[in-house]
DNA sequence: GTTTTCCGTTGATCAAAGTCAATAACCAAC
DNA sequence: GTTGGTTATTGACTTTGATCAACGGAAAAC
């Protein structure tokens, strides 16, 4: 709980109050290893925060997973586009490890954004957060070789290397298991 | 002035003072055709809605331009990442024909946002559409062929198609202006 | 009106990732 | 330990877009 508090206020400096409201609006969650906290088709009406675990997004296109993205131990993480739009989600949230998350619901969230300035704010930074996260994304399928992408990933998160099945980074770096172990060959 | 309005009316009901302190801040520039409203390595401290015209963002990789987004009569646009972290661009933004904006500076726009509660909101609104903007364009990356992306372009915004030189439109779809005149003709 | 420049197309070849298939390495379950 | 399933590697071949080059047409400049 309190490392939700402290990156709150990395963003920003809440009252007591103010965290006060939060906390009780978090559930806390305990998920096993391989199940799902969303489904492809249902609509993602929370935002969760990771306490200790690990998750992915993935799609299936004509039955291959297709994965998306990662989350770790002091991510918050929702599928935001559908919790945005309210339409449903193409993605499976899949818990990769044994995980404690806190949730937040949407209508408590937008009922706090009502109630607390700060928390409005607080909303505010999420997305645009949230922005830099995608646009960084973007840019390296924009500007970036499979290869680029690989040594990126090497230099800035080698941990998610050890963590995940290669073929499973293969597909959130948008190639194929073969093609990434042949990456992997010729250095 | 009035296409603002019904724009920003749109995300979030304004009072006559909210907007009237808004509208205050808003400055009308006229930019000629070719010329850059930010170039490469300035930070980007603005937002602007254009009220008649047309812009575009481009980087340069090795002596070549990389298109990354077109703009158009009624948006709203900024380089949001170098707005948001104060970063120097990569990308030069120009205008493609003469134009009619209304710029807001970003130390105004905080200001708004601190002033009236609407204004956080709408801030936060602002990030959320531009965060629903970069993750459909990047999904068309993970998902689609460079063909499938090219019919979608036809079918969503095909008034674009007329007002772009196609080596542009190919680069926007991130291949080369000979491959876009190949998936044409292969029809 | 002619020249020049730019843009789009087409052809030949190259490079890189995808596909299909076989095999090897590893882990888990029994 | 042995078995069975999953993951990673490797090889042969295909597909797709990039590259290099040439050409034609259209718009702009003179």
């Amino acid at each position: 709980m309190d490392a939700i508090k402290t990156y709150l206020n990395g963003l920003v400096k809440l009252s007591d109050a103010e965290w006060a409201d939060f906390e009780k609006c978090l559930r806390k969650e305990t998920v096993t290893r391989k199940s799902f906290l969303l489904k492809e088709g249902q609509v993602c009406n929370f935002l969760a925060f990771i306490g200790n675990g690990m998750f992915r997004f993935y799609t299936t296109e004509g039955g291959e997973e297709k994965v998306t993205a990662f989350f770790f131990s002091g991510d918050f993480f929702s599928n935001y586009r559908s919790f945005l739009t309210g339409f449903p989600s193409r993605h499976y949230i899949e818990a990769m490890q044994d995980s404690v998350i806190f949730m937040i619901e949407k209508k408590d969230l937008l009922a706090l954004y009502d109630k607390h300035r700060n928390l409005e704010r607080l909303g505010r930074f999420f997305a645009e957060n949230l922005y830099l996260g995608v646009a960084n994304r973007l840019d390296s399928f924009l500007f970036d070789s499979p290869k680029e992408r690989y040594d990126d990933l090497v230099r800035r998160n080698s941990k998610l290397l050890n963590a995940i099945p290669q073929y499973m980074v293969a597909s959130y770096l948008g190639i194929k298991p073969e093609s990434l172990s042949r990456i992997r060959a010729r250095k």
